[in-house]
DNA sequence: CCTACCGATCGGTAGG
DNA sequence: CCTACCGATCGGTAGG
C-alpha cells in the first residue's frame, strides 16, 4: 500500500538533496559530482543506489504524480455537491504541493528532461490529472452551481494559478496551505469585480 | 527609440532558432553545435557574432522583458478607470505575450540561468512589472471598483494564470489574442459560482 | 565564416 | 562505497 517504506534512508537522503540541487541548478547543469558532494560520498558511488542520473528524476517526479492522482479519489466517490468538491480538490492540490516544495518545483520544471517511455507516461497523468478537475466543473456547470463561458478554459486556468503559488508564497505560508487555498478558493469563485 | 533595428538578419536568425532551441531542450542542455548547424554554419562562426552563449540567452530576455514594461506604459498615463486599466493591461500583457511564443517560452523558463548583474537586473524588473498591475488593482480596491480580500495575491495569481496560457493554447487561439485575454477577464472578474 | 584545436568536465564503469 | 579511469562532448579560441 505505502510503496515508500521500501526506500532506503540513504537513497531518501540521495532523492533529497537531488531535488534541492535539481531545483537550484536544473536538472542539466546538475551533476553527479554535485549531488555526491551534498550527500557526502563518491560521484562513483551513486551508481550503486541508481542505475543513471535520470532514474532519480523518474523517482522524484513520479511520487509526486501518485501523490497529486491520490488525492482526488476520495473527493469523486463523495456526495457532495461540486462547488464543495471543487473547494476540496483545490485544497488537496495545494497540500500535495506544499508538502516537500523542493520535490515539486522539479516535478513542476524539470519533467521535460524524463525519456520516453517515462515522458510519455508522465504527460498522460498530467492529462488525467486536469480531466479530472475539468470533469467536476462541467457537472457543476450542467446542475446549475457554476457559471463559466469556457470550462476548459477555466480548468487550466485554475491549475496554473495554483501550481504557481510555490513561486511567491513565504515560509510561514507554505505551512498554512489551507489558508492560502482558501484565499484563491475566494479569488476563482466570487471574482474581484464590484457587484 | 527603436533598437531592434540594429540587429542584423544574421542575428535575427541565430536568435530564433536559438529561442527554438533553449525551449525544446533547455538552455543548459542546448549546445553551441546544436545551434550552429540550425543556422547553417560551423559552431566556431558563432562567437564571431556573440561572444558567448550566455549573452544569446541574454538579449532574447531583455528583449521580451522590455516588450512587456513598455506595454504598460500608456496604460499608467491614461484617465481610465482602474477596471478599464485592468483589463487593458490583461489585453496588452497576452498580446506580448502570444509574439514570437518561443521567445516568450524562454524568457519564461530559462531566465534564471542567467549570470549576474543580468540575473539581478532581470528580476527586479520582473518585480516592477508586478507592482505596476499590484498598483491598479490596489487603486481599485481603494475607490470601490474592485473588492478583493489580498490585493498581492490576486495579483501574482493573475499574472501566474496570464503566464501558463502558453502551456495550452492552441495554435488558432495563439493568434487571438484578444479574445483569449476575454475570457480570462472574465474569469477573474466574475469567477465562476453562481449568483 | 572556417579549420583545427584546447582544457575542462561530464555520465558512467570495472574491479575491488 | 572507493579508486581510478574511459570515451564523449562541451564552450570557447587562434589564425587565417
Amino acid at each position: 500500500m505505502d510503496n515508500q517504506i521500501k526506500v532506503s534512508p540513504r537513497k531518501k537522503q540521495i532523492e533529497r538533496e537531488a531535488a534541492e540541487l535539481f531545483m537550484q541548478r536544473g536538472y542539466t547543469a546538475a551533476t553527479m559530482r554535485d549531488l555526491a558532494q551534498k550527500v557526502g560520498i563518491e560521484a562513483g558511488s551513486l551508481y550503486s543506489h541508481y542505475k543513471s542520473k535520470e532514474s532519480i528524476l523518474q523517482n522524484i517526479c513520479f511520487r509526486k504524480a501518485h501523490g497529486f492522482m491520490k488525492s482526488l479519489d476520495e473527493i469523486e466517490h463523495s456526495n457532495d455537491s461540486m462547488q464543495i468538491r471543487l473547494e476540496k480538490a483545490i485544497k488537496s492540490h495545494i497540500q500535495v504541493l506544499l508538502k516537500d516544495p523542493k520535490e515539486t518545483s522539479v516535478f513542476q520544471l524539470e519533467w521535460k528532461h524524463l525519456s520516453d517511455p517515462y515522458l510519455s507516461d508522465f504527460a498522460e497523468m498530467r492529462k488525467d490529472y486536469e480531466n479530472r478537475f475539468l470533469s467536476i466543473i462541467e457537472k457543476g456547470v450542467k446542475n446549475g452551481e457554476f457559471s463559466v463561458e469556457d470550462p476548459y478554459i477555466f480548468t487550466v486556468t485554475l491549475l496554473s494559478a495554483l501550481n504557481n503559488t510555490l513561486q511567491w508564497l513565504n515560509k510561514s505560508e507554505v505551512k498554512n496551505p489551507d489558508l492560502i487555498a482558501g484565499k484563491l478558493i475566494d479569488i476563482f469563485f466570487q471574482g474581484i469585480k464590484t457587484k
